[in-house]
DNA sequence: GCAAAAGTGTTATACCTACACCCATGC
DNA sequence: GCATGGGTGTAGGTATAACACTTTTGC
């Protein structure tokens, strides 16, 4: 078991950061400078540097590309991706993370000038094939592990802001899984799922209609029984 | 963002191989015989080889240190694991596999002579710090994996031979999960899941009791509704 | 017969689904 | 008043939990 054998290799992180905005479930993604791929859209991320965990470097990158604190926002890894051809420059070895973003008042801008835009979800994994590397490949599974959360934790929340309402937090599972829930039924599931929400004394009137509830999101993480969605796994 | 900024390193692959044996919950561990660590057990595992993928690589592994063919068995990651410290010879990156092996008739022996043995998990997560590196880690996070798609998968399936009776795979469950399961509700369960089991014509008869069919894994990979275990995440 | 394990039936309860209905606001 | 979204009540279906009970073997 020589030394010779092994193969040396430098390790990507890359961000797959998710946020609903204008009623749409989007990915943050950057335009590409530079070779390979450039031109194209693709997660933004970078290098491991040395002495830097996994999570330490998530949180860097997240920073110097979308100015957001880690220390306020959700961040999980999804995994790893190491085909042995996935990136021309030589052996790579990428471990994404899954960040959750509330739908932010400042825009995107990332401090190295790179081009970042938020695109609408549904159609980049419809037609996969436009991300450098294999970025569509982390996409889908980054979304599907979004999405399943959604059904037993209280990821949901992450999505919103310090205080929101539960039509706020219906939409995100609505736009997440594409699919419409009972506004009736979801709201009694979420309020009586206790440490999932916590009622404040404020309430909010929307441009037409009754003034909601405001919440912030409970202590509780995990969700018992889930939230639901339609038989359509196998 | 100079290349100087880059941490090359070693990807390390290692296999957390469990199995139910002996009316136990087990995991293959090896005896450490070189540095560091040395005399310790840990999990098994290697290093990365140019031009082979994450997963060829685990297969290889699993291969070379249990004879066991990945083609047969479940092999799934489990992660990533980065803290810069985690191993004492420099910077080496771990993926570990969990691979699901059904009780052997053959005993396990390393192709490289190492010394491999069966241990019962419930001590070891009991008392961490006896695993070399960060496997103690790695061992719990793989086992509760583990544990969570007993709920909403097939995988206990994984755990017995070609053909089982109801009675061994709820044992399956039982032992991975430490609880009992009632047995009478348990087989309505399973039964009825569609594509959980196929039933042959063949019967087992126990040393004592009635004979029970046998069944073969059946085409479905998820549960639904998922099997309970009771409300003790959080 | 007796022990042991396989397998079926039954009842109560929890939860979801679907939908009717009322409430509070802006215009 | 009317439109719009917030929020409650209720009836029916499905799955689980807890249990009694029958079946089939070896001894």
């Amino acid at each position: 078991m020589s030394r010779r054998h092994h193969e040396v290799l430098r390790l990507a992180v890359d961000l797959v950061i998710l946020t609903v905005r204008d009623r749409s479930f989007q990915v943050l993604l950057i335009e590409r400078g530079n070779p390979p791929f450039a031109g194209q859209l693709a997660l933004p991320g970078g290098f491991l540097r040395p002495g830097e965990s996994l999570e330490e470097a998530a949180a860097r990158e997240l920073l110097e590309e979308t100015a957001l604190d880690a220390g306020s926002l959700h961040l999980e890894q999804v995994g790893a991706y190491g085909h042995p051809d996935r990136d021309p420059r030589g052996r790579v070895v990428s471990v994404p993370y899954l960040a959750i973003a509330p739908n932010l008042p400042t825009p995107v801008a990332g401090s190295d000038a790179i081009e970042a835009q938020w695109r609408p979800v549904e159609p980049v994994l419809a037609s996969p094939g436009k991300l450098a590397f294999d970025h569509d490949d982390i996409l889908r599974d980054a979304v599907e592990q979004a999405r399943r959360q959604l059904e037993y934790t209280t990821l949901a929340t992450r999505f919103c802001g310090e205080t929101f309402t539960i039509g706020e937090l219906r939409d995100v599972y609505d736009l997440v899984w594409g699919m419409r829930l009972d506004p009736r039924n979801f709201n009694r599931k979420v309020t009586r799922t206790d440490g999932f929400l916590l009622p404040t004394d404020a309430k909010r009137t929307p441009e037409t209609g009754r003034p909601a509830t405001l919440y912030r999101r409970g202590p509780a993480d995990g969700l018992h029984p889930p939230m639901l969605r339609g038989r359509d796994l196998s």
